[in-house]
DNA sequence: TTGACATATATAAGAATACTATATATAATA
DNA sequence: TATTATATATAGTATTCTTATATATGTCAA
């Protein structure tokens, strides 16, 4: 496993709520979304995405409907929860201490 | 599992390499410098710290060697080798990139 | 019209890591 | 002598990530 991909376990929730919080979408829509706004550097999965999009919404965080897409495909759609924003303003806020945290712990004392 | 614990993910093998950067330290006090230096923030625990200086070992990004202590307590103490240096060296950059593009992901369009 | 690729959601199996608990032993202190 | 701190380590469990697979539809080119 490569530092990268260690770095980047447990920041899927925080990235799936915070790109749901402006708008409605669903999970095709949220990786490519991810991607693009990320210019490439998080390339969110499917195996990853809809657990993660399952669990989200079992704890609360999100809600989901099915809707119509062209012809006869159907996407599900999810929004965010009050519960999710507020999940959401609480991980910003541990996630900024979390980096000022490390930063500052990862300082060395001479320069190195 | 807290978000806080989520976001501390993949962090441990990093906090060790860099704290291993300037000193020769033995586990238990790899545990308390950690904690020292984070004002009590990243609790490192025995189960979580010996694994990973092993595998850490393993790979050859450290070397130990068991000293004497006080009276017959043993010390095995942990030095970072060229290699682990390098290792140091890349997943700083990868850091500094991951919480850039993260931060730059996380970042909502509407001010939100 | 068929084959390839993209869209779309989802689960299974295996690997890696984290957490809780426990084991062993020594040193210091009350 | 009992408790707490120091010191290293593993077992069992839970969680998450990765790779692979399953199913179905839409689009586009040969």
């Amino acid at each position: 496993m490569t530092n990268l991909q260690q770095l980047r376990k447990g920041s899927t929730p925080l990235l799936i709520l915070s790109i749901l919080s402006t708008d409605k979408m669903y999970g095709y829509q949220i990786m490519r979304e991810l991607e693009r706004r990320s210019a490439g550097y998080f390339t969110m999965t499917a195996a990853l995405l809809y657990p993660a999009l399952h669990h989200l919404e079992k704890d609360g965080l999100l809600k989901s409907e099915w809707q119509a897409g062209p012809g006869r495909r159907r996407r599900k759609y999810y929004s965010i929860t009050q519960k999710g924003r507020n999940a959401l303003a609480a991980s910003r806020t541990e996630w900024r201490t979390f980096i000022a945290t490390l930063q500052k712990t990862l300082k060395p004392a001479n320069g190195d």
